[in-house]
DNA sequence: GTGAAAGCGCTAACAA
DNA sequence: TTGTTAGCGCTTTCAC
């Protein structure tokens, strides 16, 4: 009938309390930010560790200046696999840097001074916007207009005063590259994704600059247009495959387009990876689901999150010590190979 | 040099002073628990739309026993994709019913007696459990015993003192089935997933409650082993296929094995769906990228996160009620049969 | 280096 | 029905 008493987590009273030092004291060890003596450092660290003490994030952020709303904002075209590695990533993070995430979602289709509204509403200092967001320039102006500051990820070209990160898209389509190279492979097709993401632009160009670099000439009809949809990868495997002289590899803009390019050429019996290479791009569950498993590059999602809230956090300190202007900030992150079962060696003639 | 002096948001001292009423007269209409008159009311509201004001979440969670912290615990085998809608749910539906939603993660091969450990440091009322932490008893028991609320998401059986949300796999297989007979399908193959897993046997269950009531005779060569890899959907199709009657429809008890059998059935030349149909059942995003599309059935995991949270809050409500035992609850919620490109009229003979 | 006081925004309890 | 008082847990002054 009576429910046992619900245990009270430890206040910071009580810590100061039992390792014989003031609250402030406490607190100031806790933080680490002010001086304190080793004793009563020590002290409080054990009496934290006895009392098993947590800090009520509720309460420090209630205090002021200490705690930042920030903002994850997506659209309705961010795939809840993407969203997932994002919150992931932000959650791990915001505590440490003094950040509340909050999580929002815009409606489809509408205006950016909407979006704003709802944005400023929920009371953020600063808002994350993954893509396609981050590359809407009419909603980062207006955000920043209202003095809140901008996160983009992997944003496809640079805006002024918008922070961001991503990875370096030519660069590691230039790895996958020499990857096939290195295998032996010399005839290499390449399955585009929409002209108009300059990212697609970009692993193109790091596709022609690493066989530029190793004397490799390039078959334009080698390259075929895409748009990153499964469907459009079946068309552009089937053309690639369709040639008099077909590539011995392919490299695919994203894992999708991969994926339909191993379903072509096990319509046509052609063996993967035996016969044919075929890669991708970005990690997505898919290239891990299919068989053969894809060897791809992994963007690091839930890293890129973890950076955009660190980006934020500095970027508060920085505003609060009134340091000259903004320390704008874009950070680059390693991409990775991950090499699984759809490559080989090109087979001998 | 010197930045805009920040505009503080609204307080509802500042909304009770333009309605000209108390502070607690605003904070009863806000939260329209107790009884406030009509005039107050109205007053209260104009005032928080002209100043936009929004209640702190911090402030009311401090002032005790009005926000409680609820932890979406998930291990590693969570998916990015399953987490991001799990999170979008709960997150969505946490601040109307005043709970906290912090997010967990459970290191790998970890005992169930340091999670608990974990859990409970982070001064959490109760916790989510995805699958299959919901189906780890151990874990489950020893979160109780610490008077922590366990909501099971989808969980494989009934754990006694669970809350618990999910859909009805048989009656999902069931309707699945009847659309497949609907479209004039007699011969039927079924791909089964991992036998240990319920849910699966439930949805076999299904399949064939619904051919005896239609009164259609099932060839048992016609249900066929898999365990929900891709993989296996690649050989139980070969041996669907292989049969001397082939089925006229596939029946696979997830997305990845569904996507395997169209895989397999463009090797063999045969036409999706002109010449067989191909059903999954999830709907992950594996089902839209295919192409043909998938016709499956999409789980509303959303729904039952925001079921989950929504489950707390009342257990939480009635047990300060001290309302006699605890109010128990599993809820069902339901499934949607997602009609896209994989199915047709059987081919005629 | 440390401590005492004040108060962040809000609501439970009590009065009126 | 409404207002007053007190205090949640913590950190910011500003003294010592």
């Amino acid at each position: 009938m009576q429910k046992a008493a619900k245990k009270k987590p430890p206040t910071i009273r009580e810590v100061a309390a039992r390792a014989g030092v003031s609250m402030m004291t406490a607190s100031r060890a806790i933080n680490g930010k002010a001086l304190v003596s080793a004793k009563s450092q020590q002290a409080v660290e054990q009496a934290v560790k006895d009392l098993g003490y947590v800090p009520n994030a509720s309460a420090r952020a209630l205090v002021g200046s200490a705690d930042r709303r920030v903002a994850l904002l997506h659209s309705n075209s961010t795939t809840s696999a993407y969203l997932g590695e994002l919150l992931l990533g932000a959650l791990g993070e915001a505590p440490q840097r003094h950040l509340h995430l909050v999580v929002e979602q815009c409606a489809p289709g509408a205006f950016a001074k909407e979006i704003v509204d709802q944005v400023s509403k929920a009371h953020v200092a600063g808002v994350i916007l993954p893509p396609p967001l981050c590359d809407w320039a009419e909603l980062v102006e207006a955000l920043q207009a209202r003095d809140i500051a901008v996160v983009g990820i992997a944003p496809d070209g640079d805006v002024p005063g918008m922070l961001a990160v991503g990875t370096d898209d030519r660069h590691a389509a230039y790895d996958l590259t020499r990857h096939l190279i290195d295998l032996g492979h010399r005839q290499i097709g390449f399955i585009s994704g929409n002209i108009r993401h300059r990212a697609s632009a970009r692993r193109l160009q790091g596709f022609r600059d690493c066989l530029a670099d190793r004397g490799i000439k390039l078959d334009e009809r080698w390259i075929v247009p895409g748009d990153f949809s499964y469907r459009s990868g079946l068309d552009a495997a089937e053309q690639l495959l369709s040639l008099d002289t077909p590539p011995s590899a392919i490299f695919a803009c994203n894992d999708d387009m991969a994926a339909a390019a191993i379903t072509v050429a096990h319509q046509r019996r052609i063996n993967v990876p035996g016969d044919i290479t075929i890669c991708g791009f970005d990690d997505t569950p898919l290239a891990s689901a299919i068989w053969p498993a894809l060897t791809t590059i992994r963007q690091p999602i839930r890293d890129m999150a973890r950076e955009a809230i660190g980006l934020l956090g500095a970027h508060f300190s920085s505003q609060d010590e009134g340091a000259g202007e903004e320390t704008l900030g874009r950070v680059k992150l390693d991409y990775q190979l991950i090499r699984r079962q759809s490559d080989a060696v090109p087979a001998r003639h």
